[in-house]
RNA sequence: UGGGGUGUAGCCAAGCGGUAAGGCAAGGGACUUUGACUCCCUCAUGCGCAGGUUCGAUCCCUGCCACCCCAGCCA
């Protein structure tokens, strides 16, 4: 019996970066893990970021070890404040603490310039005078060797006069660089002598005005690394050619490196109906496609935060989609799974119309209201229950009346029973149309003996249950529906996320506005139970049959606004469709 | 045409020489006071292609093919 059920279960989740640490461990390469997230504080973070970071996190917890926050702030250019801290509000929010703690690129830059100075003295860096465009055309190209630059065989001294007189700032911006001496002719172009150090006369936002040199990602990153004990340094597969170069200064500069870690890259996250890169991401902010960083449609954790995702549900992604080196576009509805999973089981149910038709019971007695008690939760009567109203007067769904029914069809039409969710079995007796044609009013009839809690309210009927609101007390609010950003999937590949400025982004550019979906948003004016209504932001409901529901921003005390954070499965709509 | 990577179902993804896990999607059915949830069932004689080694190959070898990344003083 036992054996079944071994048998049965899943196999433990696992992926190679994990199995690799595994051997790591077992064959004494490293004895404890300790990881790093390094993001570059110059954006919000999306659900992109997610992957590298919710791995970055958990394969510390899971093999007992710590992980480290580091801003990885080495272009005073770009960077800024304000994205650290959104940045840490995010990873709070998904549910993560730095148990390693918060360090900054920057933190080290006196260690950068002393390895610098070492390895300027063992002939392993030089001062280069090479303009930018000169430095592009010695570098050579994928299928030529390199040329090495005149300045390369400088004398020890006179390289670290140079090195020493940037650092003073006797030269301006972009005139000379620092180099690692390595080979011009490595058919590895990240090896033809890499910049170390750059000129700039940026104030940083932590060091001031103490440095106009500043240390390069290849050059500082794997320093940080070692200096913070990291030992699995993971990252995403764009770096895989630089792991030689990683390797290479952590080896040159292992006599005042405490560590050696290990990079390991894996495969970054795509996924369809959406863009994953910083310059589409401010195109659409900029160009007022959205309404801002955390516009519900975007996939910033703000506004996926804003819309009613949770921590959970993310994490809860990331560990569906797994871990591989393969190029992947991951089905946005995986998401949308992992948000139903989480919400269903924790948000309080309430019945709101979105788009309202009215019904009169035409024998309900004039001017009385009734109260009904009602479960916020089928399945967790440990949540409590609320109160709904019910007079002569009710809002229902418009689609849930068709005066001829289609085929299959079991809700209102003439002659049909559907009972109202929590309260009676009706049946429709016909309806009122406008001269267009439009019905605007639905008349039916109470059967007052299948109260729901009362033994007639066993009896089956054919309808469906339809939820409504009590007209005398609904209140009006704002429910905005989302679609994907997106249209067609057609030849999607979301390009990885690069400077804005190079010339080829032109065709690439003009098919993202293309398949930009104009009907991304919908709002809707409806009524919903004031019980709902009265939550504070960020208040989630599921409002029965419609969806995930939550209170955004900018409600205000007259009008309630609801975004849709997801809509349940719906094989009735999509039988009609197909 | 240089180098580094990757190809397992519609989309992800396990698998590490012993006869293709799991999830999402899709399609059936049961249940249902949410056409939801839940629960059953179906869904790769096949692992990019072609050879080879082996009693046996998704796994090892060889050769092809396709796709991704790299020519920043960005990260």
């Amino acid at each position: 019996m036992a054996e079944e059920i071994s048998r049965d279960a899943a196999p433990e989740k696992t992926n190679f970066i994990w199995n690799a640490i595994e051997q790591d461990l077992a064959e004494g390469r490293y004895t404890e893990v300790h990881t790093r997230f390094p993001p570059e504080p110059n954006g919000y973070m999306h659900i992109g970021h997610c992957k590298a970071l919710i791995m970055d996190f958990l394969t510390a917890e899971r093999f007992g070890g710590k992980c480290n926050l580091r801003f990885d702030d080495t272009n005073p250019a770009k960077e800024d404040m304000e994205f650290v801290r959104a940045i840490e509000r995010d990873i709070r929010w998904l549910g993560f603490d730095w148990t390693g703690g918060l360090f900054f690129a920057s933190d080290y830059y006196d260690k950068c310039y002393e390895i610098a100075e070492d390895w300027i003295r063992r002939g392993l860096a030089y001062v280069d005078d090479l303009s930018r465009e000169e430095m592009r055309a010695y570098r050579g190209t994928l299928t030529e060797p390199g040329r090495e630059s005149p300045y390369r065989n400088r004398s020890v001294e006179e390289n670290l006069d140079l090195f020493r007189r940037m650092r003073a700032g006797e030269f301006p911006e972009g005139s000379r660089t620092l180099r690692m001496k390595i080979d011009m002719a490595s058919p590895n172009l990240v090896m033809r002598d890499p910049a170390m150090y750059r000129i700039l006369y940026k104030e940083h936002w932590r060091t001031g005005n103490k440095w106009c040199i500043y240390p390069m990602y290849d050059f500082a990153h794997p320093i940080g690394d070692a200096l913070e004990g990291i030992s699995h340094s993971l990252c995403s597969l764009e770096y895989e050619i630089h792991r030689p170069l990683y390797d290479w200064v952590v080896e040159h500069a292992q006599n005042l490196l405490p560590a050696r870690p290990r990079q390991i890259e894996f495969a970054r996250l795509n996924m369809t109906r959406t863009v994953m890169s910083k310059r589409y991401l401010r195109q659409l902010v900029e160009g007022g496609y959205v309404k801002g960083w955390d516009d519900p449609r975007m996939p910033t954790l703000s506004a996926m935060r804003r819309r009613g995702y949770t921590g959970a549900a993310i994490r809860d992604f990331v560990s569906r989609i797994g871990m591989s080196k393969a190029d992947s576009l991951v089905d946005a509805a995986v998401l949308e799974s992992c948000v139903r999973d989480a919400l269903g089981e924790s948000s309080p149910r309430a019945m709101a119309v979105l788009r309202p038709l009215k019904v009169v019971l035409t024998n309900w007695p004039e001017g009385e209201t009734r109260t009904i008690t009602v479960e916020n939760h089928p399945d967790h009567p440990e949540m409590g229950t609320h109160e709904i109203t019910i007079g002569r007067e009710i809002w229902i769904e418009q689609d849930d009346f068709m005066e001829v029914p289609a085929k299959k069809y079991m809700r209102m039409f003439p002659g049909n029973e559907v009972r109202l969710k929590s309260a009676y079995i009706v049946r429709c007796d016909g309806c009122d149309k406008d001269a267009d044609g439009n019905v605007t009013c639905v008349y039916c009839t109470v059967d007052f003996d299948t109260a729901s809690g009362t033994p007639g309210a066993d009896r089956k009927i054919k309808g469906k249950t339809l939820h409504w609101v009590n007209a005398a007390d609904a209140v009006p609010f704002e429910a905005r529906l989302y679609e994907p950003l997106l249209l067609d999937e057609e030849g999607e590949s979301e390009e990885v996320e690069t400077e804005e400025g190079a010339e080829s982004e032109a065709p690439a550019k003009k098919d993202f506005i293309s398949r930009l979906n104009p009907d991304s948003i919908t709002t809707l004016r409806g009524y919903a139970e004031p019980f709902a209504c009265a939550a504070e932001v960020g208040g989630t409901f599921q409002f029965l049959r419609t969806g995930y529901f939550c209170k955004d921003p900018d409600s205000t005390p007259e009008l309630p606004v609801f975004n849709r954070t997801v809509g349940l499965r719906d094989t009735f709509a999509k039988q009609a469709k197909g």
